[in-house]
DNA sequence: TATGAATGAGTGTTCATTCAT
DNA sequence: TATGAATGAACACTCATTCAT
């Protein structure tokens, strides 16, 4: 368990990690034109502030290329429609999250502080671009609507990410296995999410950053040491 | 428990409850008319359907009218908006949940169990009622654009009526008084909520409801006994 | 003036007068109830305000019915539709005026003063009651739409009697027979109803009556007495 | 006349003159393109038929589209909305008009001239285009409704027009200084006004530019020559 | 007669998207 | 590639009028 010095990069979550941060094949466009990709940025920033604003079915594309400081339909040069801007956007940034994880993930020695590096970091995330957190938590990860398979599956990772981690912790023996990884999961997710929701709707509590040390502590004190299970 | 039979009927979250429970001023229309009445419960299901399926900036009156059986300008003699016909369907079932409870909040003798069950049947709302679940978790609760003070309130009370229920918890000793309320609150509610609204976009669990009693036990722990308290 | 007591009541200009100032078929019904004649009253005055501060065409039978204290559905019982309504106001009205004058047009011996007279009660007709001017001025009288026979009729039979008078006048030898008489009844009411517009928009001059009477002894000088013609 | 050749153009009803010929900051947009100047002006007279024919409050954007063979939602890119539209026409013809005779306006050497010519080509406006006519006439001149600036100052140009010839006149000697210049203007324009109206709703007289000239001649006679002036 | 309730037909306006240049 | 201009398909909401009681 405990995992050697020889043992591949093949765990589980590692694998999904880096499979998730990995630009697919959608992406690999654009990157000829130089001002072409200025231009993208500053579309997606300035998409990313819209739709937090007016919600992705109110805003206006004329707003949006305002915004972006270009005409309307050169948003059609790189976007088929409002949605597929729209989705792109948490696509783009959860693939930089992940990515920035991966790149540090196997730092902390222990898969418990590798999770509270992989959480403090998401909530990191949102903390310093509201815009695209009220856009991700408030329009895009609730929505009805959304099945665009890219969108659901770059959510949908951050989620297997984390059980994964939390099965190679047991495996490694730093909690129970008894503990039931999607259970914990949720509760994990739950909170931190309810929580950045709760600060994106009322600024309550004041500094997110600082009330998730506490909060992830607290989450992760779920995954007691083995020995010392009282409640999983 | 501590209290007496002296202890009337004021504690904090009774007083919430009570009063959450209580409809308010701008319902207290038309109850004259039976047709009407009958009229407006299928208006509420029939747009509960709609907005649940298509969302509420997406979907169409003609859509909501349709399903009711009535004609459109009918839904106007009602609600003055289409937004006004969303927000009040959280409102009334939100109010009937908190009656419900308020109705049987006593019975338990402890405020652990008193918590079970509010949450369960906080559950059990949804999982009777996914499209009422879809409209409030996946439409309302979220939404950037929601400002309508009824219905944050509405929203809000939940909130408020755990935090204070585990404040009385703590108070009656049931569990240590070093307990932040605020985050084991968040803690509780986004855990479900992130349960609920993983059900409703996965049907995953199959069964929300038997998934529910280990969570409910499992988030009940968090709230210890205060090990040293001999008050409890 | 010349007219001996022989001379019967058949002058033109009296023959048109007391036609026109007779009730008409259609509005011998509902002298019956006493209530009813009342509602009826009130819901003239109430639609008067309500057409000269909205106009016809965007005016609101719920705001007419409001007005006049009465439900919307008992305006039907009264007037077929909302056109037939406003029409009625200036048909009353202009009735009542033609009355009015009728009582009182043979007092002044020349036709020169009873013109006067005529043109006087006009405009303190609408000083009195501006609201019905508005309407008659500034929605009924321009109308492209209106060509409902009563309506016009009632409108032009004040044309009708300015220049029989007129042509009375000459015929008596209070001024040449050479005068135009549509001309100058045209000069005549233009001018007055000029005035009178700009009075209701403006509020320009203060005091309509005041500067009626200068307006009115201006234009009657247009008819000068027969040996002395100059402008004709 | 007073002045001798030095007289610079600033004589009051000149200036105002002027000023009400040129175009506003409002109208300078467009220019650009030669379609669309072409489309624009298919548009305001389509629109001046429509309205002409239905009334503004009656007409709907769709008639006005098929007569101008454009699409509605391309009115919305030259108006932003039916009244805008509609007021639109009034401004820029009068416009015209006071441009045109701004033109001529001193060929003839005496103000009586000048001003015969100013009225006569104001009939003419409406004699050559009656659709005009009637939605200047008997739709936006009387509107209890139309408050928008631009209007209302377009339509009170002329009559303050009117009012500084008389003076400019009377200042010259070409007619008595005594003379009211307001009434004598309500009196010429209503007149006018009243014989274009009638013209337009019932087409009599016949042959509205014949008549005009005898009307003229008789209202340009109030203006009596200052007896004892010799200067005129 | 009186009226509250119901309704259908109507309409101004919006906006994502397209396309000629 | 870039974009101004054009447009069609929608849609929420209004309101005069009707009618059952």
């Amino acid at each position: 368990m405990t995992g050697g010095a020889t043992r591949p990069a093949t765990e589980r979550w590692v694998e999904i990690l880096e499979q998730a941060a990995k630009p697919d094949a959608a992406d690999m466009r654009d990157l000829k034109q130089d001002r072409s990709r200025r231009r993208l940025q500053d579309l997606l920033e300035a998409a990313t502030r819209i739709f937090a604003r007016d919600g992705i079915a109110k805003a206006k594309m004329t707003d949006v290329a305002a915004e972006a400081g270009i005409p309307v339909s050169s948003i059609y040069d790189y976007f088929p429609s409002k949605e597929d801007l729209a989705y792109e956007i948490p696509i783009l940034r959860l693939r930089q999250l992940y990515a920035g994880f991966l790149a540090r993930a196997l730092e902390p020695p222990t898969m418990r502080e590798r999770l509270r590096l992989f959480l403090t970091m998401a909530v990191d995330c949102t903390r310093q671009n509201p815009d695209w957190g009220r856009l991700l938590y408030l329009e895009i990860w609730p929505s009805v609507l959304i099945e665009e398979a890219r969108v659901r599956k770059a959510i949908d990772d951050f989620g297997r990410i984390v059980v994964e981690m939390i099965r190679e912790g047991a495996r490694r023996g730093e909690w129970s296995a008894g503990i039931d990884p999607y259970r914990t999961a949720t509760i994990i997710m739950g909170s931190l999410t309810h929580m950045t929701i709760t600060w994106l709707l009322y600024r309550r509590p004041r500094d997110l950053g600082e009330a998730a040390g506490p909060m992830v502590d607290q989450l992760l004190a779920l995954l007691a040491p083995a020995e010392a299970t009282t409640l999983a």
